[in-house]
RNA sequence: GCGGAUGUGGCGUAAUUGGUAGCCGCGCCAGACUUAGGAUCUGGUGUCGAGAGACGUGUGGGUUCGAGUCCCGUCAUCCGCACCA
């Protein structure tokens, strides 16, 4: 009987719809199991091969989990907001929604076709009112919260409050932007709006003045991680900095919370360290530093306090507060000039030249361990984001500052022993100090290590300064001057933002006439009607950005129908988090540290029971495109055949991969491509034109796309599962190449045929033979073990062996059959499916109990010894299941060819492996 | 510069974790069948060599009876961060 994909794919996930097979409940008789896929941005480009990579390796690993008896979820939705549909609208007028419901049907019709086992019934989607009404919700708990320090996590900001009126700033311990001072009675006297800008110093999520990364082109501002090489990540336009009025969450709060919750989840060491950089912790210390003449005192963050006597000049970062405060009369114009000149270059031309600039200020600092008087300069090499702004520079340890102090011509002082600071610095945190002793600090004769220690100590005693951490990660700028997110429950009084009443959420998104800024460059939200509060308070124009609705969509699918809460308790006690989670490194940096990070302050509110979102993340590796080529012979229409490309004058030109099958074009359809091929001539080698290749993004201009549907119709939804997972391993990149896929669909239909006699079905309830009993569970036992381990391109060799083997000892086994067609379901269902109905089961193959493998059937009569004489393999011995180790050694010295190996030399050491090797040492 | 990963046939890859390197698939070669095709089946296929055999996991050392696997060095490619004090 002909292996009918089409006709039984489409038969079974009517079924599957129709029987609702994919629908999960909380059952607490069954282990949960949650499986999670990065759910789709859906573009208007359609799903190409390379996306459902991940989905399938997580249906295989859904739909293994629920035949080994857990309950799985399973589910799947739609990250809705973004910009390019908003930019789409902007062009058109189309609005937003109606683009982004058209893809999402597009989305689905292509992912119903592969056969995932999600649960519909729980899709949810960012842009609808039902789901961000809890996004919006989250927000007004971060702005009426705050981060204890001393505690750990996010209390109520009433908790500040009380503490403000009775004792004022003394006694809190909270995470803040700047540290302020004020006593109770000045708390008390403050006015409204006064107390609320106290209060805002303290809000989790807070209205900031921060330094932005400003994307004209897109009239919006854009995050750390959605900012590349000083362009725009989406788009590719340039990006400058400026300090903006943003929506920011305290992110930073939690930066040694990230940092040390990444030890206790099973993620990839890369991408955990990954994070580690992002979150970039620094233990140092900051120092005091009089300016001389002056009131002025300025603090400087360093790592290495142990070089404090080597510092020769103080650097300002040109951002600094401190500049116009330190900078004389004399010097004022020539740092003008600077500051000037600072300004006018991008961000991106800064990176791009790495040249020493910089420019004296005038004053000078002095040194608090040394006494002595050091110039203050400013340079652009110091970033007025990390640490003060400020650094002590010492030329002799530190690279920075000692192409700077060559430039300049300042002093250099080596203070360890034996080093050589005469062409470059020495950078290493090893060595001996000297030159370091002053003002009742003796470093001198010290290791660095102990040096660094000493001088921690020294500084906090005398007050000087103190030890310090520092982190990298900066708060997450959280307005997006645009139309198409959650706008946000907040309305303005006196200036100030005020929260809406929670029971008014969700605060919906209105319609505008246009998808622009106002005239007065106001977001497109200005232009919206009404868009005001019941007392006539304008309501906030920014809307969230994109990871805002991202950052906990895994908790909602727990209960995504609750219209009193995010989740319910039951659900998510059941749930509780992501046990496994499958996508791509791309987010790294962004959606994997917001998710953390809100999930932790959800945590810390007692809404949910885990402090971590995902147990263990899988990186699925990228589907790069493999572009084919047509040799176009110059100032001509003739096209000649790769391997004679060599003898002609060339120009390459990309042709649609549709068009080429295994590299050879099919020049028909060549011909009626374009316009321009029809009259084409071809130069063929063996009757064949082929063509060259070349591993590049897979994206429209290279004519590289493959979509999914083209091979689900051609080789069916199966071969195309077992295929992707066949190309390699799930976590390596790697190009799409159709070159074997052939291989795969023949194993599909040899399996097929295993089933069947002529048009009937030919399973024989006799008892197995002994060697297929041995192959099928060889095959249980490796594609358990592969699929706990996400080794699923071996599994599907081993699925190849299998079936060879059966289908040689032309096994019709129900014994082996039935057990075979269960380990298949999870790979390719709906020929499992067809199979195990035809075989006169009544329920879904999904609801089948997975075969446990015996060891029994995996034992050998005999096993074969490789004999090997100082490690050189020689000649094979065959000796009975269970021989003895001496036995076994016995029976290897008295074989025919021994004698001749050893040559009549005695063996001095006999080495026995088990299973698999005698070695015999002479 | 710092950090991470990877180097195995013509190609994608495998090697049960230190035990006969190259499973499975593609491609290629030979054969069978045939309604001649982008179908199916069988056998072969790391390199050198007629052969026995020798050599082979980027490269150079080392440990070991035995190394693709462990250690030290080196080269190449890819990815992340990057004037972070």
């Amino acid at each position: 009987m002909e292996y009918n994909f089409k006709e039984i794919e489409k038969r079974w996930s009517q079924y599957w719809k129709d029987n609702k097979i994919y629908k999960v409940k909380e059952d607490s008789s069954k282990p949960k199991y949650y499986v999670l896929d990065m759910f789709p941005y859906p573009s208007g480009a359609g799903l190409h091969v390379g996306h459902p990579l991940g989905y399938i390796a997580s249906d295989i690993y859904s739909r293994y989990k629920r035949l080994k008896g857990f309950n799985v979820l399973h589910p799947m939705g739609y990250d809705a907001y973004g910009l390019p549909a908003e930019q789409y609208a902007i062009q058109t007028g189309q609005h937003p929604a109606i683009t982004t419901e058209q893809n999402i049907a597009r989305y689905r019709e292509q992912l119903d076709k592969i056969g995932f086992c999600y649960d519909w019934d729980r899709e949810i989607r960012t842009c609808e009112p039902e789901y961000y009404k809890w996004t919006q919700w989250a927000f007004i708990k971060m702005f009426e919260s705050y981060y204890c320090t001393s505690c750990n996590k996010a209390r109520p900001i009433s908790e500040l409050i009380e503490k403000f009126a009775t004792s004022g700033s003394a006694e809190i311990s909270a995470a803040c932007s700047e540290e302020l001072n004020f006593t109770a009675a000045e708390w008390n006297n403050m006015s409204e709006k006064e107390q609320q800008e106290v209060l805002m110093n303290y809000r989790i999520a807070y209205l900031g003045n921060t330094m932005v990364n400003w994307c004209p082109k897109l009239g919006t501002v854009l995050a750390n991680d959605e900012v590349s090489e000083g362009v725009s990540v989406r788009g590719g336009y340039p990006v400058e900095q400026k300090v903006m009025r943003q929506w920011c969450l305290r992110v930073s709060a939690y930066a040694q919370r990230l940092l040390e919750g990444l030890d206790n989840i099973n993620w990839t060491e890369s991408l955990k360290e990954t994070q580690r950089n992002w979150i970039g912790r620094s233990e140092g210390a900051e120092m005091q530093f009089k300016v001389d003449n002056s009131d002025i005192e300025f603090t400087i963050f360093t790592t290495r306090a142990d070089t404090v006597f080597g510092v020769t000049f103080m650097v300002l970062a040109p951002e600094s507060e401190y500049v116009s405060k330190v900078v004389t009369a004399e010097q004022r114009a020539a740092v003008d000039a600077y500051l000037d000149s600072i300004k006018s270059r991008t961000e991106r031309e800064r990176m791009m030249d790495r040249s020493v600039t910089g420019v004296f200020t005038g004053s000078y600092a002095i040194n608090p361990l040394s006494g002595k008087k050091i110039p203050i300069w400013i340079s652009d090499y110091v970033l007025a984001g990390y640490g003060t702004g400020a650094i002590m520079a010492v030329p002799a340890h530190d690279s920075r500052d000692y192409a700077f102090a060559k430039h300049f011509n300042l002093p250099i002082i080596p203070l360890i022993e034996g080093c050589d600071v005469s062409e470059e610095s020495f950078d290493a945190k090893e060595g001996i100090m000297i030159n370091s002793c002053g003002n009742g600090l003796d470093l001198n004769g010290m290791t660095v290590k102990e040096a660094i220690a000493a001088t921690k100590k020294f500084i906090e005693e005398k007050g000087i300064g103190r030890v310090k951490v520092n982190y990298r990660l900066r708060d997450a700028i959280f307005s997006r001057q645009r139309y198409w997110g959650e706008p946000f429950p907040v309305y303005y009084k006196d200036n100030m933002p005020y929260i809406i009443d929670e029971k008014e959420l969700p605060l919906q998104l209105p319609e505008v006439d246009k998808f622009l800024p106002t005239e007065t460059g106001e977001p497109p939200l200005g232009r919206a009607k009404n868009w005001k509060t019941v007392d006539g308070y304008p309501l906030e124009l920014c809307t969230m950005p994109g990871f805002a609705g991202s950052s906990a969509y895994y908790l909602r699918y727990m209960d995504p129908h609750n219209n009193d809460a995010l989740v319910s308790k039951e659900s998510n006690e059941y749930w509780r988090n992501v046990d496994l989670y499958i996508g791509g490194t791309e987010h790294a940096t962004g959606h994997l540290i917001y998710s953390r990070f809100w999930n932790k302050f959800l945590f810390d509110l007692g809404v949910i029971c885990e402090d971590e979102p995902f147990k263990k993340l899988v990186n699925q590796g990228m589907i790069q495109g493999r572009s084919n080529f047509v040799y176009r012979i110059k100032d001509t229409n003739t096209f000649v055949s790769y391997n004679l490309k060599k003898d002609y004058d060339v120009t390459p030109i990309h042709v649609d991969v549709n068009i080429v099958n295994n590299d050879v074009l099919d020049i028909e359809a060549f011909k009626a491509w374009r316009p321009e091929f029809e009259t084409a001539q071809f130069i063929l080698e063996d009757g064949k034109y082929i063509c060259g290749w070349a591993v590049e993004k897979m994206s429209k201009s290279m004519f590289n796309v493959v979509n999914p549907d083209d091979i689900v119709e051609r080789y069916g939804a199966d071969t195309l599962r077992f295929y992707e997972m066949f190309l390699g391993p799930l976590e390596q990149s790697k190009p799409w190449d159709t070159n074997g896929i052939d291989g795969v669909h023949r194993f599909l239909r040899k399996l097929w045929n295993l089933y069947f006699e002529g048009d009937n079905v030919a399973v024989a309830d006799t008892e197995a033979s002994k060697a297929d009993l041995k192959s099928l569970h060889k095959l249980i036992k490796k594609v358990s073990w592969d699929i706990e381990n996400f080794s699923y391109n071996t599994s599907v060799s081993a699925f190849m062996i299998c079936v060879n083997e059966l289908t040689s000892s032309k096994c019709r086994n129900r014994h082996i059959l039935q057990p075979l067609t269960i380990l298949l379901a999870p790979f390719a269902p709906h020929i499992a499916e067809e199979l195990w109905h035809k075989m006169g089961n009544e329920t879904s193959v999904c609801d089948a109990v997975w075969s446990e493998f015996n060891e029994e059937y995996l034992k050998e009569d005999s096993v074969t010894y490789a004999v090997s004489f100082n490690g050189k393999a020689r000649f094979n011995i065959e000796v009975a299941a269970g021989t003895s180790r001496e036995e076994v050694e016995k029976i290897a010295l008295s074989h025919e060819s021994s004698a001749r190996w050893m040559e009549g030399k005695e063996p001095k050491k006999i080495i026995v492996v088990p299973n698999k090797i005698v070695n015999i040492v002479i």
